[in-house]
DNA sequence: GCCATTACGCTACGACTCGTAGCGAAAGCT
DNA sequence: AGCTTTCGCTACGAGTCGTAGCGTAATGGC
């Protein structure tokens, strides 16, 4: 979240947790409702049945309540292990689809992400509450797929980073692009044929099914 | 643009080109300077030298003039010959990562595509404006390929289809992930290896440089 | 040359949102 | 108790929005 654990301040009222839950869902409620240009913080304040000024003290402003809110959404990410590499890949990025299809969280991350290349700060509040949430799940996938030799141990640790890197740039980006851009469901379908791009490479998509 | 061509109407004063060219002029370099949040059509117009009634006039709201604003500079991606899908590849990309690197173009198109998740008409606008531009190029790419040698003929024109659109996801959307996400620039050297990783897959991509 | 038509610049306007200040009351701690 | 911090409420100036109204400018048709 925002200023967690004061540490240096232990006295005085404390802040209402419930106040904090009312206020993120609220304003995904507002999202789905509005969207982003036409959300006011004023609005989200009487939905959660706050005042607007508990709100100011909290956040610094709107951006930064609505990746708060959108972050919440990708803490159900989880990635089981589902057997092969192809398999995990598929699992977890129908996981990531299935948020993105939320029209909060589409409208809402997008529009924080377009802030975020005039705003230093925002885009780190991005990167550590949604995205690296999300590049953990590829080096666990990574790791077992190693383990069953599916792909080789890295040797190179600095190569290894790049390529990790690449990879989620390659999966969040194309389902991002799919959904939100040519507004078309990242479904079961899409994502197997995805999967096999993925892992082996346009020569062999092409090659055969 | 918008409502070229009246038509139907060829009398009266004409609409002045040069304030058309002037306004886009303007939202651009208001988008540079104040971001997308903090761009007001009245700043625009004082920019452009016209009256804000004059904007309102030709442009429904913010949204449809920062696409219009944003589209012109994708008239200049072309797809020259580089004797080889994949040097073919590396030239698309990094034609279309250079243009995702100038703010006027990062903050406006992810922004716009915000809003367009809920607004149908304005996604339409976006995908004919902007991305149809660029699936050309696509096609255009493999078309080569298989007169090289290096993609099979497609038998199933459906098929064929869905993976033109599958591959065009998978490219814009890495280079918009890496360059606004992830916050690092689409250079030489990460083109390099998504292309290698777009056409030999994860496998081919780990398995040696 | 005159007229109908359309675009333009300018001003002014009500409605709305923003973010903040100030106040008294509430809720915790010691 | 007393101290501290938060909360809800009201009110406020500043700024933006989108539109209406008016007189003027630039076309084409007659």
């Amino acid at each position: 979240m925002q200023s967690r654990t004061p540490a240096t301040r232990a006295s005085g009222r404390p802040r209402s947790a419930e106040a904090d839950a009312a206020i993120l869902a609220a304003t995904r409620e507002a999202l789905v409702e509005q969207g982003w240009s036409k959300l006011t913080l004023g609005d989200v304040a009487t939905r959660a049945g706050v005042a607007k000024t508990t709100l100011y003290r909290r956040w610094a402003g709107k951006n930064e309540l609505v990746v708060d809110a959108v972050a919440e959404l990708f803490d159900e990410l989880v990635l089981p292990d589902r057997g092969s590499l192809a398999a995990d890949i598929e699992g977890v990025v129908l996981q990531f689809a299935a948020i993105l299809a939320r029209p909060e969280a589409a409208s809402g991350l997008m529009a924080v992400v377009a802030e975020s290349t005039r705003d230093d700060a925002l885009r780190e509040r991005i990167r550590s509450s949604v995205v690296e949430r999300q590049k953990r799940l590829v080096l666990e996938g990574r790791s077992r797929a190693q383990g069953r030799g599916e792909l080789p141990p890295e040797t190179d640790p600095e190569e290894a980073a790049r390529t990790v890197d690449l990879i989620f740039d390659v999966v969040a980006g194309a389902v991002v692009h799919r959904t939100l851009v040519s507004g078309h469901a990242a479904d079961q379908d899409w994502v197997r044929d995805f999967t096999a791009l993925l892992l082996g490479g346009l020569g062999a998509e092409t090659r055969q099914p």
